[in-house]
DNA sequence: CCATCATATGCCGTTATGGGTATGCGTCAA
DNA sequence: TTGACGCATACCCATAACGGCATATGATGG
């Protein structure tokens, strides 16, 4: 058996997210469409990085890409920002009541020590 | 100047749900406390694997774990999910509005060639 | 066609990551 | 104490992922 490494997460929206500079250029993009050496400037970052960076991007549809004469404007598409915020959201109801009850539980814990 | 590799992207929430095999232990974390050896066998990995995976989630905070006899019992803490769903949901208005807007663009530009 | 700007790619080196197996450690029961 | 159980760790392998640099590719203006 080949030993198998990490599953290819690429193509992932979730995946695409964890990367904090990723997340920065989405954050950019909703004040509209840049070019390429726009964003990198502003990311401080190379040219280089962020057109990978935006490959990964593009390859997951959470951006599009136009020509306008000599640059190439990316802009956002959030549509598969979605299925995250909507995952996510499944746990709204664990945000609070899950760990008043793990507080419970610890009182029930030093309650219980004290009666010993 | 030595390269500079992989930001490390462990601790961090994003990175942390982007598994999916870790996705689906939080899933299954909804139902209430579980053992190690019962969320492996549900999720059809090895017990190390389960038990590395639930080091990340314990790392970033999104799992609690507490001893009950042999057992170890981890259970969710979604509080570290509320970010995400924030972050998330401010692209909200994009899903819809933005993409109107490339498709009018796209309108826009069938127009123009046809008036050459 | 040539020079130039704007991007995308290729390649390299380093590190992160995930899976597998073996094993250490703590706990409980007899 | 001994043996079995439950879980965490350590170690190894293979590969995915980032960053930097050099270079190919594309489009534009002369």
């Amino acid at each position: 058996m080949a030993p198998m490494a990490r599953a290819a997460t690429t193509s992932d929206v979730f995946n695409a997210i964890a990367e904090p500079q990723r997340r920065e250029i989405l954050v950019l993009l909703r004040a509209g469409e840049r070019p390429v050496t726009e964003l990198a400037q502003e990311l401080g970052m190379t040219q280089p990085g962020a057109s990978k960076h935006l490959r990964v991007l593009r390859e997951v549809g959470l951006v599009r890409d136009r020509k306008a004469g000599k640059q190439r404007l990316y802009g956002l598409d959030a549509r598969g920002l979605r299925p995250v915020h909507e995952w996510a959201g499944g746990f709204e109801r664990f945000w609070n009541e899950s760990f008043d009850r793990l507080d419970a539980y610890v009182q029930d814990l030093k309650q219980a020590r004290q009666e010993e």
